[in-house]
Formats: C-alpha cells, structure tokens, sequence
DNA sequence: CTCGACGTTGACGTTCACGTCAAGACGCTG
DNA sequence: CAGCGTCTTGACGTGAACGTCAACGTCGAG
C-alpha cells in the first residue's frame, strides 16, 4: 500500500516532462520503470518520478550532458546498494564496501568542487564590482551634497 | 606596436578552439574581430582571443547555452561602455549610468546566486556522505581493533 | 463488447554547437 | 608572378536531447 502506481502520462505530468523524456531516459539507462502491465504498458512508481527530478537537479548543477548525469546517478545507486550490502553484510565486507563508497563519494566531490570553484570565482569578480559601485554611489552622493552646499571642485 | 594582429588560424590555434568556432562565435555575435584586411580576411587581435577564452569560461561555469552566455557578455559589454561613459561623462549622467550599471551587476549576481546555491546543496550532500564514512570508517576500526581484544559484539 | 483515451515501438524532424567538405579568392615566399 | 598554404562563403553532416507523427495495441467506462 502507499506505492502509487501509474502509467507513463500521469507520471510525465507529475515529473514536469514529457511521455518522450521518460522513454528517452530508459532507453539511456537513467531511468528504469519497474513494471510493465500484462499488455506492455509502463508502470512507474513515485520513486521514478523523484528520480527524473533528481536527474533534472542535476542537469540544473552539472549541465545538460546526460552522459555526465548518468555516471553521476550510477555512482549513487552503487552507494546505495553498498549501503544496503554494508547493513547486512559480514565485518570483512564492510572494510571493502566502505572503501568503495569512500572513493566514489570522493570522486564526486571532487568534480563538483572544481564547478563549484569556477563558480566562485565568478560570483568574486561580481562582488568586487557590486562594492565598488556602492563605494562610487556613496562617494557620487556625497560629493554631490558637498558640492551644493559649498560649490564646485574637481576640474 | 603590442596589439598583436593575427589570422583566423592563428587566433583559433592561441585560442584552442577551430575556425569554424570563431565563425559561429562571430555568426551569433559573440565576437567580432575588429578589421578584415583589404582581400576580406578576418583580422583578430589578442582582446579577441581572450574574449574567446572568456567564452569557454562562462560555457565552464554556465553551461553550454551560448544564448545565455551572450546575454552574460552583452552585460559585461555594457559595463564596460557604462565605465568609459562613467569616468569621461558629466555630473548629472554619472549617476544614471552607475545606476544602470548596479542594475546589470546583480541580475548576473542573482543569476550566479542560483546556481551557486544549487551546487553548494549538491555539494553539502557529499559532504554529509563523506563524514558519515570516515566516522563509519574509524568505528569499524576500533570496533575491530577491540574486537580482537575482548572477543565479539553486536549480534 | 465497444469506443475513445492513452500507451507501444519505430522512425523521422528539430535545435544547438559545432565538424567537414567544396569551390574559389587571398597572401606570402621564392 | 607562380605556387602553395590559408581564408572566404555556403552548404551539408553530426551527436545530443528531445519533439512529432504513424500505425498499431491496451485499458477502463458504459
């Protein structure tokens, strides 16, 4: 109970995409509906739907290469089964497991702190000049009351 | 002397990008190098490459979206014509430009913002994972290292 | 059981960001 | 000025990420 199941239009409304997309994102691997219906149709699942919006997420984060998504959602669904292998494997798997997840956690972080590095320096170069433009507007404001009370300066 | 003039070729080669990708670049505005020689060859200066650079940058940090990318270096443009019409303008245009300026400055600041803020989630995440490992990590070798002192725990 | 809405596969169309090729003009070296 | 490498425009090709259309099969209300 609870596991709402639905076909592939409700599910496209309920993701925000198109029917297209969700066939689209199977055929790549990213995606994969559960069930069929005895006649063949689709039946997804609300964790199939969260999982398009976790793969539009990160085509929000890394950009649109599906490629790069994919790689990215296979590291996490391996970190998952690990988890699972890890809860209920023996003390000798654990080490292995662990390991595993740890490098490609570390993986990942690493390529998003070097979008992320990128992006800072960007967002520094905007600061800079946002406060540089405040500092000219106050000294504008200034200089302009200054002036009507005394006269002129600055040639 | 120093404005070093260059070819098609040469500019593409300085660049790291084709020819054709300075004619794309050129075709939808991005840039636009400054002459043609009396035959109609394209003239490029180093501003020119470095524009280009400053291109993959932004494809870097934005996407490959060479539309918003436009967008991004008409604002960058336009503050540079804001700043020579800043320190060359009167008085009373001065404000109007810094104002217009501030405008440009924190769309690109709020457009930044959003992104920032998406990856920095993204990255909290990993990092969440990434302590819960070296936490899980050196439990399990305690755990073992007592393990093997005392005899066995947790069923 | 019928009928209309919806689903299936397959294939072709489209936009973006270039790659590649053709036919000719340009430009520098010898 | 002859020749070879480079540049010009124009056009078609390409891979990614879907859109769209055709010719079916499926599903559920009546």
């Amino acid at each position: 109970m609870g596991d709402e199941v639905m076909t592939i239009g409700t599910a496209a409304q309920a993701a925000g995409v198109t029917t297209r997309t969700l066939r689209y994102y199977e055929q790549l691997g990213l995606l994969d509906p559960a069930e069929r219906s005895p006649g063949g149709s689709r039946r997804y699942r609300l964790a199939d739907v969260a999982r398009v919006g976790r793969i539009r997420q990160l085509q929000d984060i890394l950009g649109q290469d599906l490629a790069q998504i994919a790689t990215v959602l296979a590291a996490e669904d391996r970190l998952e089964v690990l988890r699972a292998a890890y809860v209920s494997g023996d003390r000798r798997d654990q080490r292995r497991v662990l390991q595993e997840a740890i490098l490609i956690n570390d993986r990942l972080r690493a390529q998003v702190a070097q979008r992320r590095a990128a992006l800072e320096v960007f967002a520094a170069e905007l600061e800079t000049k946002a406060t540089r433009y405040r500092a000219e507007a106050t000294r504008l404001a200034g200089d302009t009351a200054a002036t009507a009370k005394r006269s002129t300066r600055r040639a």
